[in-house]
DNA sequence: AAATTAATTGAACATACATTCAATTTAAAA
DNA sequence: TTTTAAATTGAATGTATGTTCAATTAATTT
C-alpha cells in the first residue's frame, strides 16, 4: 500500500551532488539551496531526506571516508602474496589513490574533527582500519617468511605516518616533477621499512 | 597634523580576538559581527581596517603561521651545537609546540589552501622555511663532525614528514598515554635519522 | 582657537541561509 | 476505483551575513 520509498536512492543522489558541488566550490560555500538548484528540486526536499544540514554533512563525510578505503579493493584477504603487499604500497604512493577522493574536502572535514567528536571518531576509525589492514598483510607475509618484519603493527603505522606526512607537504607542491620524485623517494622508504631494517 | 594613526595596533587587536573566537567556535562560525561584539566596537570599524573579510582571514593566517615558526626562537644561528639541534627535536615532538598555535585552525586554513592559491603559497613558504632551518642546523653539526649526516636537506625533510604524519594521526588520538608513547617513539626515529642510518 | 586627520558609530542594505508547514502530486496496493 | 503513503512543491519565516555610507567624536598640529 502507498508509494514505493525512494529514500536511499534519493539520499545517495543528493550526497553525490553535494560532493560534486563541494569539490568544486568548497564545503563552506555549498548550501542546501545550491544543491537543490543543481538537482532541479526544491530545497525542502533535501531537508525532508536529511533533517538538518549537519546530518547531510555527516552523510557526505561517510561517503568520502568510504572512498578513502578503496585502496584495498584489490586484496583477497586469505592468501596474501608479496605481490599483493607491493600493490598496496604502489597504490598508497600513487596518484591513483588521490583520484578516489578529493583532498581538499578530506582535509576540510579532518579540520572539522577538531571541534566535532563524531567526525573525529569517524576519521579515527578509518585511519585505524587502514593501518590494521596493512598490518594484517604484513603479518601474513612475515609468517610465510616472504619478508622479515616481526612487528607488523608498528611497521604499518610507520608506513602510514610516512604516507600522511608526505601528502601533507606534497599537496602544497605545484611542481609536478618534484612531486613525483619525492613521492617515489618516500615509497622507497616504505619498502625499506618492509625490509625490516627500520623496526629492529 | 591630525590624529595619530592606530591602524597597526588596532589591526593586531582585531586579529588576536579573531584568533581567540575562531579557536573556540571555529573559523566558519566566526563572523565580523561576533568579533566586533567581543571587542565592544562597531562591525564597520573592522571593515574599516580590513576592507573585506577575505583580507582579515589572510591576516589571521599570517598570524597563525608566524606562531608556527616559533620553535626556532631558541637557536642562535651561527654557532649551532648538538644541544641546540636536540632542543629543536625535543620541541618538535612535544606538546609545547602545539601550544603555540591552534591545530584545528591550522588544519582549517590548510584545507582552504586547496582552493586558494595565496594561502597555499603561504603554507608552502612556512613549511619550506621550517625545513630549511633544520637542514641548516644539521649541516652545521655535520661540518663540525658532531653528527654524520651528509644529506642534511633530505634528513630535515624526512624528519618533518615524520612530524607531520605523526600529528596527523595523533590529533585523532584521545588516549593521552597512547599519544605520549607514540610521540616518544617517533622522536626516537627522528634521532635515528640524525644518526645517519636512514639516509645513506 | 581653528584646522586637520583619523577613529568610531549607527543606520541601512540586499542577500543568502537553514528550516517550517501545509498543500499538492504521484505511484502503488487493496 | 478507492485508499494509502510517500514524493515533491511552494510559500513563508526569522536570522545572520558582509558591506556601504554619511555623520559624529576625538586627538594632534598650526
Amino acid at each position: 500500500m502507498g508509494r514505493k520509498s525512494l529514500k536511499e536512492t534519493r539520499q545517495l543522489e543528493i550526497i553525490k551532488i553535494f560532493y560534486k558541488v563541494a569539490k568544486k566550490e568548497g564545503y563552506e560555500n555549498t548550501s542546501i539551496a545550491k544543491i537543490a538548484k543543481v538537482m532541479d528540486i526544491n530545497p525542502s526536499l533535501i531537508i525532508h531526506y536529511f533533517q538538518t544540514k549537519e546530518e547531510l554533512t555527516y552523510a557526505l563525510i561517510d561517503y568520502i571516508l568510504d572512498r578513502y578505503l578503496l585502496i584495498y579493493t584489490i586484496k583477497n584477504k586469505e592468501a596474501v602474496t608479496l605481490a599483493d603487499l607491493h600493490k598496496v604500497i604502489e597504490m598508497l604512493f600513487s596518484k591513483k589513490w588521490n583520484l578516489l577522493f578529493d583532498d581538499g574536502l578530506f582535509y576540510t572535514f579532518y579540520a572539522l574533527a577538531f571541534r566535532e567528536k563524531k567526525i573525529k571518531a569517524k576519521y579515527k576509525t578509518i585511519l585505524d582500519s587502514l593501518r590494521l589492514a596493512l598490518a594484517t598483510m604484513i603479518e601474513q607475509c612475515h609468517e610465510k617468511q616472504l619478508i622479515k618484519v616481526p612487528d607488523a603493527k608498528t611497521a604499518a603505522d610507520l608506513i602510514f605516518v610516512l604516507v600522511d606526512g608526505a601528502y601533507f607537504y606534497l599537496s602544497l607542491e605545484s611542481d609536478k616533477k618534484a612531486y613525483a620524485e619525492r613521492l617515489e623517494y618516500y615509497k622507497g622508504k616504505a619498502y625499506f621499512i618492509l625490509s625490516g631494517a627500520w623496526t629492529p
